[in-house]
DNA sequence: GTCTATAGGGGGATAGAC
DNA sequence: GTCTATCCCCCTATAGAC
């Protein structure tokens, strides 16, 4: 058979079954059988292709979050180069976290389940998955944490630390729960109009970032 | 043996260890033979008293949310009658959501495993949980609801959705990872002040929710 | 590289003695 | 109400033919 790029491989056809399952039910809860069936490949094709479950989790995330995340700071990259010793802007650094999410794989079928994925990767700490979470973010939670603090010089390191778990909080609620929240909401609240809805999650998340300081006994 | 009140029955004990290990690994992840061995009870103990994992989690669950949802809308009757028919204050609403689950078991030992549980069947729905997880929140959710949409008259109910969801996620991603947040926070967010918590999250939340309307085009 | 077959361990649920 | 023993299904992983 002649070499033909269109044609998707195996490991390909096992990546995107995965993705999209794990995207639904979680990842622990995805047996193998069950993208082996969806993949449409043979039940010894995922231990020869990838050796074990989790070189496959780590195969799925890493090919979705390398890029994201990649993106994430090639625009936090041009804000602080824009701004030189200048101070940062919280919504600009909220929307270089927000936007590259919400516009992973829009217009494509797939599309929805990767992006739940990226909410989804927050709340699965069990076993494996810690560690692998750890090696994506790295990189990531360094430079925006800095960037945080670039961007809000006047809060306590304590304030901030709680606002930039909120806002992680109810960003990552926005990304995995995006099929549910749609239904709950009748259709109000859609996340398919990217620019709309970076708008009001950075909106949001800024508000309580930049809220008043309270006053506390300790 | 004499009827001594506080001898943990087999049942109780069934359901503390369930409720630790829901909280810890989340409720799929769970295998009830782990429960049992964590319990210390029969191998057919829990299906002679609760019949299935189904009941067992319906049982675990409703021990604790029948309880806190009733004190938060209890908190929410006492706020109603105070104003009347004027104008909810948007804090003192969250501040009847967050306050109950936050003080859920302080002081005990098994308090954080079911504040955690709390924020964690807000993302656990895969089959019986969905029915499980609407039965339990569906008077607070209309209740909420409404109380949302008297605290804050100005907003179009689809910004209204949107914040709603966001500070929601926020909340949840607090109460279910607080242990994860406390140690990655290197000891500064910590829930068990539970007055300062409190109004720290209500803070971020009412920011978020009362932040000034934007335009879209469509 | 792809297939069938199966090993080997857990999973929920149940029967039936005590 | 509590125990032991066991059924039957599904899981991951591997061996070995093609």
């Amino acid at each position: 058979m002649v070499d033909f790029p269109a044609m998707p491989t195996t490991k390909d056809q096992i990546l995107d079954a995965a993705e999209a399952l794990f995207a639904d039910h979680g990842i622990q809860a995805v047996p193998l059988r069950k993208i082996i069936s969806e993949a449409g490949v043979n039940s010894a094709a995922i231990h020869y292709h990838f050796g074990s479950k989790e070189a496959l989790v780590k195969a799925v995330l890493a090919r979705r979050f390398d890029p994201l995340n990649r993106e994430r700071l090639l625009l936090l990259d041009k804000l602080e180069s824009a701004v030189g010793s200048g101070q940062l802007v919280i919504e600009d650094v909220l929307y270089a976290i927000v936007a590259p999410a919400l516009r992973l794989g829009q217009g494509t079928e797939s599309g929805v389940g990767f992006r739940r994925l990226v909410g989804r990767i927050f709340t699965e700490h069990s076993g494996y998955l810690e560690s692998i979470f750890k090696d994506l973010f790295r990189e990531l939670e360094e430079r925006f944490d800095a960037a945080f603090r670039r961007a809000l010089p006047d809060l306590m390191e304590k304030e901030l630390a709680w606002r930039k778990y909120m806002a992680v909080g109810s960003m990552i609620y926005i990304l995995r729960e995006q099929e549910s929240i749609l239904k709950m909401s009748g259709g109000l609240c859609d996340t398919s109009n990217v620019e709309e809805a970076a708008a009001r999650m950075v909106q949001f998340m800024a508000a309580g970032l930049k809220a008043p300081v309270l006053r506390f006994k300790n």
